[in-house]
DNA sequence: GCTACACGTGACAAATTCGTCACCATTCGC
DNA sequence: GCGAATGGTGACGAATTTGTCACGTGTAGC
């Protein structure tokens, strides 16, 4: 599942807080210094850090601006955990640069829910910088087009209507979807904007251009395969 | 590393084999069935198949159409193992649709070199969809720059630009590399076009346009953090 | 077969984008 | 400090993009 980095000098929190995350299926790294926490962030690459305060070697808080200035770690969500002893003033500063916090003593059901929240909300979404359909090549870093290796010079309108297409081939894409996702807003009464950039765009792929496809009254798709013009019996 | 996918029904075949791979690091799953290979391909998802012609059940090249067939299956590079005694049409068949093929008995050595050949062709490269530094989120995905939250209207050219710049945030990126990657050419002897872009951007992201760093000689960079305006001893 | 509706089409004009360029500002090396 | 090289700036005009719209074509339902 995910990897955490469980940073606490307290054995018995660190023995607890694991217990639980590997029964959820994590993978747990845990020190309990200051000063080793850096260096094990880098070499394992953790997916969260759970972070305490009061540490010994160098505090938390140090640790936290450390981790930050390292272009290595400052991606890694960390998760502090404070003392009720800590002035409001020093918690408004953790609060400005963690992803959370949590007070002890807290639950462990409470930490898991924390957890959880955080690694949802700072989980990569990715997607293929280049998608191959057929005789399509739609270069997503570069922004471009190719047809049998060739460039199509899309503007961007076009560019995001025949992405937005690619995105899902062979799915119908209604005509409020496109024209959200395009130009953001969904209503076409009475207006032939999204037909006219389809037919530039069909235009501008030439005999491609019937990889578009219209499905009357739903919308338009892109079709990874389409029917050889039959020169017999049409 | 990799997940393959070996199907033949000869015991010791798929015992070489896997040792082979998972002496290199692979992780091997086995079937000895045609009928089993689909069922067995949609739950795995393998990166790879080692696919044999002669099969109890289904043979080969049926297996062969019906993951060519299956939405979930057709992108997965399929390497076929062939007997001596197939005829040179069936092999021709075979070669137009797989993406290699080894004829029986082959040396280990030749079918893990042409594992690692198709392997390498058919890596998908990814990229983050969104990529968030500071106050810039970055949508590669509907091809859009806010920064907190606010939507930021650019023109292709501009998006090409900083799309390019936070590819590779605090890193020089020569003007040539620029004028390459959103011009199409390297050479910008006597012509301002690059700079007019760059100042174009800077004043569409407002304060922020300070993140687009000047190096003289040397090109412009995305950064991260910029150095707070001094308000005293500036 | 007829009609209403949905989509395709060509043309237009306004808006936007783009590259260029003269001039200015800044930086660096001598 | 000076001069040359490099980058910033504002303005211009050509080219392109964009949305709209009247009209034509195609389709589906009655």
């Amino acid at each position: 599942m995910s990897r955490i980095l469980v940073v606490d000098d307290e054995k018995d929190i660190v023995e607890l807080v694991s217990l639980h995350l590997q029964r959820e299926g994590h993978e747990v790294v845990s020190v309990g210094n200051g000063l080793a926490v850096l260096p094990m962030a880098v070499k394992t690459a953790p997916d969260l850090i759970v972070l305490d305060i009061m540490l010994p070697g160098i505090d938390g808080v140090q640790v936290h601006r450390r981790l930050r200035a390292d272009t290595r770690t400052r991606h890694i969500p960390v998760i502090m955990l404070t003392a009720r002893a800590q002035t409001n003033d020093r918690i408004a500063g953790l609060e400005s640069g963690a992803d959370d916090y949590l007070t002890k003593p807290f639950s462990p059901r409470e930490l898991m829910l924390r957890i959880g929240a955080v690694l949802r909300r700072s989980q990569k979404v990715v997607m293929l910088a280049e998608q191959r359909i057929g005789e399509f090549l739609l270069d997503r870093k570069n922004m471009s087009l190719s047809i049998n290796g060739k460039l199509i010079e899309l503007t961007i309108t076009e560019l995001k209507l025949i992405t937005t297409l690619m995105a899902n081939p062979d799915v119908i894409h209604s005509r409020s979807e496109l024209l959200s996702a395009v130009w953001g807003y969904a209503d076409d009464t009475h207006s032939r904007t999204l037909d006219t950039h389809i037919k530039r765009l069909r235009d501008k792929l030439g005999d491609h251009g019937r990889h578009i496809g219209t499905l009357r009254r739903q919308g338009y798709l892109f079709q990874s395969t389409v029917q050889e013009l039959a020169d017999s019996d049409a």
